[in-house]
DNA sequence: TTACGAGTTGAAGAACTCTGCAATTTGCTA
DNA sequence: TAGCAAATTGCAGAGTTCTTCAACTCGTAA
């Protein structure tokens, strides 16, 4: 391995570290929203809304697009879905028997099985066994 | 939600993010190892190794036996190795286009493929994809 | 052109995380 | 029991990340 291939993983899971960004990604994985309506969503200042998004974009997970006064965000991987589902179900797992927020995460999957499913194919096997 | 769900998934991703730590699941993947042999694999001091473990071994990741003279570790979730390979299939979409990184990825999928799999079944589709 | 609303950027301070060293614990083996 | 090797813990300093406030840019509409 020549460029530590490692750290690249590390600093796009940091990337995923923060509460704001999350909800943002989950918000997007309905589709494209203008700042406004995750505004409206995230209770937080617009300032520190935009902050979050400026990480995500420099990322590259999200892009943003200008259209007629106001600013529109969209996952840029639409995979990023498969990969909160993957999140939710190592958390279920690795929190099974300590209770808590199992149960919540339980109904947010289920949610999403009687969601329109437009996603990735590994996603819908890894709610299935959930 | 009740608990600020988000919350604890950010925390989690958090936890994934530091490079040492990526490498010791990836490592874990495999099946459990001594820290001995995390040690003798990734550069790094002793204690800084049990600090980066004691991180993951807290979040409930991984889990540490004593076993005849040395301590043992293991995944405690084993669909780690899925979540990694979700990472792996999102890292080159986003950075599809950017080179760079591209071809590690690509060349690391495809050795997972190569090995002999003892893993869930939706990590076999996604590396199929790749 | 001016003013406004929508977002973004910059900077300072607080809060967290990381590193490496030294000290400590634990269980084996002599 | 004494000594050793294997891991872990505590801690201080350096480095990052977060939050908040104020200043700014950009496009649209008057």
């Amino acid at each position: 391995m020549t460029v530590p291939l490692y750290q690249a993983k590390a600093e796009f899971f940091r990337t995923l570290g923060h509460p704001v960004r999350i909800q943002v990604l989950e918000l997007l994985q309905n589709g494209p929203l203008p700042v406004r309506d995750l505004l409206a969503e995230i209770d937080i200042e617009a300032s520190s809304l935009s902050q979050q998004l400026a990480v995500l974009r420099k990322a590259g997970i999200v892009t943003a697009t200008r259209e007629s006064g106001s600013v529109v965000y969209a996952l840029s991987a639409p995979d990023v879905a498969g990969l909160l589902a993957s999140a939710r179900w190592i958390l279920t797992e690795v929190l099974a028997g300590q209770g808590e927020l199992l149960a919540e995460l339980r109904a947010e999957a289920g949610r999403e099985s009687d969601a329109p499913a437009r996603r990735g194919p590994q996603v819908r096997q890894e709610l299935g066994a959930l």
